[in-house]
RNA sequence: UCCCCGGUAGCUCAAUCGGCAGAGCGGGUGGCUGUUAACCACUAGGUUGGCGGUUCAAGUCCGUCCCGGGGAGCCA
């Protein structure tokens, strides 16, 4: 019976018969015996299995190297070995695939992670991938339980999207135009004639058509894959990622930034409780400070900091910025890290922004100069979360779009919530690999996501 | 897209003022009866990112393009 790596290393007793199969990470041979050490993804810990000379199988030894996929056959026994609890003693061997030493590119030693890059299809096999990889899986299991357990309902938004514009940077189009011909023929594309009859993009948020779930289902959210065709090239930025958006009835700007709170927090408790080796390999060859670090964002409360009050601060600060600080004016980098990394060191969620720099469908509060917008900056990661109030009143959110110029016909569906019963409600749009990067202390995105989609990359 | 740094063996890197291109690891071969990044001996391995220029001579200097990293902008 087949039994994984897992399994057996978590064995309570000794088990015979037993078949354990997965990919070679080191062999160690002397004459008449050979060590293999077997990892089949199922965690981070490889099964050792000792071979000896005569068993069915071992006339092919010599073929198995790393990165060989093997069958071994045998019981499940104590090591006499130091370093490991149980191993292999087996009795038959057999080679399912076999990998050439002199091009696999996978060595037993570190390799640096910009090398890792260039091999994404087989970086999952090493000990870092493979823990991210395990890690990004139970979160995502995390979130839906987080949010099942909380009464919100799991829905499906839109890849392909008709809205034009949601002030959340460029997009890719989607098309089933030829563009060849098209170009050819030196005329302008006619959108009237592609597919959906209108340009069609990928979407940038979800956020829009979660507004309407919520204000049906109560509290939703989506956990799908979202697009930016930006040009940016950062260690934060990539052109594709999973993106998670809550969006509340009845809730307020307040109620807003207490779940991402929340959420985040409930998000790294998750991973450390279910999985504290990988956790441990990151914490120990990857950021020293982890714990340190994951335990001064468990233990504060967020800081909660209007926009006013912050350039206040930046403004009072002996801090020398490159970049202007003044009211009505985005905060930069340098600004968001300073509040978050100097003046709080801990999480910093920055509200009340003024409306000239904010979407059209965020709350414009009483003092008629801002809206009930919200970012969540983390120290090492910068902006986590960005949310806001939405605008219910038909009126208010009619002049917004107009005052920004946009064309109210595109989002009459939209603008109907607010005809129909409408209510308060909020979310926001949390960036998955952001996440991982501040629970694993992964300091570039491209190592969070297994087949990053960045500019002129498409290689996997 | 802009600014800065880098590209030398499969990987990580060294090479003084412009003067014979090197090491560790990995690979191969042989040895070793309980190894743990095994160990010991021997060994192969290079268009110094591409193209062009300066020079008696270029890994090294100049131009240009490509790729990678960091910072900025955009944002999650």
């Amino acid at each position: 019976m087949r039994i994984k790596v897992k399994e057996a290393l978590n064995s309570e007793q000794s088990q015979e018969n037993i078949l354990v199969k997965g990919w070679v990470r080191t062999k160690r041979q002397s004459k008449g015996f050979c060590f293999l050490e077997i990892n089949d993804g199922s965690c981070l810990k490889n099964l050792q299995a000792i071979v000896d000379e005569g068993m069915p199988g071992y006339e092919e030894i010599d073929q198995v190297a790393t990165g060989a996929s093997v069958c071994i056959a045998g019981n499940l026994v104590p090591s006499p070995g130091k370093g490991q609890a149980w191993e292999v003693k087996a009795s038959r061997i057999e080679i399912i695939g076999k990998a050439d030493p002199e091009t696999y590119p996978l060595q037993k030693k570190r390799h640096s992670d910009e090398f890792l890059r260039t091999i994404a299809h087989l970086r999952p096999r090493t000990n870092k991938y493979g823990a991210m990889n395990r890690i990004r899986s139970e979160m995502s299991y995390g979130v839906h339980k987080y949010f099942h357990d909380k009464g919100f309902n799991y829905i499906h938004t839109p890849i392909i999207t008709g809205s034009d514009c949601e002030g959340a940077g460029e997009m890719f189009v989607v098309t089933a135009l030829d563009l060849d011909k098209t170009a050819t023929q030196g005329k302008k594309v006619n959108f009237e004639q592609d597919f959906f009859g209108k340009q069609a993009h990928l979407t940038v948020s979800g956020q829009l058509n979660a507004e309407n779930l919520a204000c049906a289902l109560g509290d939703v959210y989506t956990f799908g894959p979202t697009f930016r065709a930006e040009n940016s090239n950062t260690p934060k930025h990539v052109a594709e990622f999973w993106m998670i958006e809550p969006e509340m009835a009845f809730a307020d700007l307040s109620d807003n930034m207490g779940l991402a709170e929340d959420m985040v927090k409930k998000m790294i408790l998750h991973a450390r409780k279910n999985c504290p080796d990988d956790m441990e390999l990151f914490a120990k060859f990857v950021d020293k400070s982890l714990e340190s670090r994951l335990d001064n964002i468990l233990n504060n409360a967020f800081v909660r900091l209007p926009y006013t009050d912050a350039v206040e601060i930046l403004e009072k600060s002996k801090q020398k910025f490159d970049f202007p600080v003044k009211y009505g004016l985005d905060l930069q980098t340098e600004h968001e890290r300073y509040l978050c990394e100097k003046e709080f060191k801990k999480p910093v969620i920055i509200y009340d922004y003024p409306k000239e720099i904010k979407p059209f469908y965020m709350r414009l509060n009483d003092d008629n100069k801002t809206v009930a917008a919200m970012d969540l900056l983390v120290p090492g990661v910068g902006e986590l979360v960005g949310g806001s109030q939405r605008e219910e009143r038909l009126d208010v959110l009619e002049s917004r779009i107009d005052d920004t110029g946009l064309n109210k016909e595109d989002y009459w569906w939209y603008i109907d919530l607010r005809r129909f019963g409408t209510v308060p409600h909020s979310g926001f749009g949390l960036g998955f690999e952001r996440l991982l990067m501040l629970t694993t202390g992964v300091t570039n995105i491209r190592d969070v996501i297994m087949f990053p989609r960045t500019p002129n990359s498409l290689e996997f």
